[in-house]
DNA sequence: GCAAAAGTGTTCCGGATACACCCATGG
DNA sequence: CCATGGGTGTATCCGGAACACTTTTGC
């Protein structure tokens, strides 16, 4: 086992989580004081990443970084770019901080993110905070890109993978999913049409149970079958909103 | 400048082209003799790549070894997957190779492909053939792998990207384009609906210019307009073959 | 009994599919 | 004049979109 670090490569986690308020992102805040503690330097937002272990695969390295986060020990990632130029950090800012932590400037990064219930995740550490998708806090180095590209590849691929399930928990009401689309999406989609869609899939199965919530008529669960999704995958597609 | 490459990270290409034969790739011969020139240890094919430059970008060091292969100096090129797990290369053969050559056997990989019309590419070296990616020979490393998340990736793509036309010539025939579609996706599609579908895309003008080939009717040409795709391509798809 | 979300059917329209013959030219 | 690929139109079908009211329960 060979546990020395890569030190020019990185890799980086965007993690998406859904809840009542839509669609959000997970960051840490960044900070440098200088001269004196009053003085803030350095205030903004930024992804979590760390270096590549050269014994680990790029998705074990993603998964450390996700569990230190959320606590949780793995979950589905989609590796979605790299970013390897130089100049990539060079910002007065960025480049401060780089100096000011004594690593690299000329780092490459592999990419990934996560899809997965807001709820689910539990912060152990101080530091960080959800943003809703729609209004992202200044962020750090070329993040805003990286968090853009996420979201791009996430909304083409909800549409052709059923990730959209992630999203959610095991077990969920119709609802719930027309309104994890339309969150990701942003966009509206019609009642009627959505269910009749949902029904008519095979792998969203329905359960004989019910969920009391904040509604007064209690509503149908469902889950997500993965193996009758791969079954049936290779003609059907997720769902066409 | 720094002409310094990173030790550890590579670049590699795979180069898409297409003739009458339909989709093809490009492979370089990888050989490796021993004791004597007869005694041929390693005769396998393999993607070109190399090391990333770190003054360059991810992209220019690709187009580095493309020109380098085809003369052709840039062209379109997609980053679909970085490959960087630790025994990515483990088989015998390939560990011999890289101990032959004295470099390290735990590379990470960035892959682009490149989509262009056969002809185009002038082969520059021995030892680069064009294969039929019907019929791929015997590759090494993990390139089998690679080749075919390149290809998995371009035919999702080319639903929602206008790349088809970089398999053409500027100027073609709907009928080319069909049959690029066709070599592409490995479906047959029909010839009426097609056109029909493919007129209805304001991004394919018409020429009042014929081709004359081995046809005896002439057909008329049309070009691709990337001005127009990008002034209407929210609204619009490719085509729906 | 009323508030609040769950749940349900029908009509219409547009795009996709299936399908077979004439056209223009070069030899 | 014929061989070769280029080019065309119509009928049908299916899935998507639009649209408003009833149901079940908790309070």
């Amino acid at each position: 086992m060979d546990f020395r670090k890569r030190d020019n490569v990185t890799v980086d986690c965007v993690i998406f989580g859904l809840d009542t308020n839509g669609l959000s992102v997970l960051l840490r805040n960044r900070t440098l004081n200088m001269y004196d503690d009053d003085f803030l330097v350095i205030n903004d937002w930024v992804l979590t990443g760390y270096y590549v272990f050269k014994s680990k695969t790029l998705e074990e390295s993603a998964d450390l970084i996700f569990k230190e986060i959320s606590g949780i020990q793995s979950a589905d990632k989609i590796q979605f770019r790299t970013y390897g130029n130089p100049g990539r950090i060079k910002s007065e800012k960025d480049l401060l901080w780089v100096r000011s932590r004594g690593v690299q400037a000329q780092t490459m990064t592999i990419a990934y993110y996560y899809a997965l219930p807001l709820e689910k995740v539990g912060l152990k550490h101080e530091g960080f905070r959800w943003f809703q998708y729609q209004s992202l806090p200044e962020l750090g180095f070329d993040h805003q890109l990286i968090i853009q590209d996420a979201y791009e590849d996430l909304k083409k691929r909800i549409m052709t993978e059923p990730i959209i399930f992630n999203f959610l928990p095991m077990k969920f009401t119709l609802n719930d999913l027309q309104f994890a689309f339309e969150s990701v999406l942003n966009i509206e989609i019609d009642n009627r049409n959505f269910r009749k869609k949902a029904m008519g899939k095979p792998y969203i199965v329905p359960l004989n149970e019910k969920r009391k919530g904040v509604s007064k008529k209690p509503s149908k669960l469902y889950v997500f079958s993965r193996d009758v999704y791969d079954a049936v995958k290779e003609k059907d597609y997720i769902i066409s909103v």
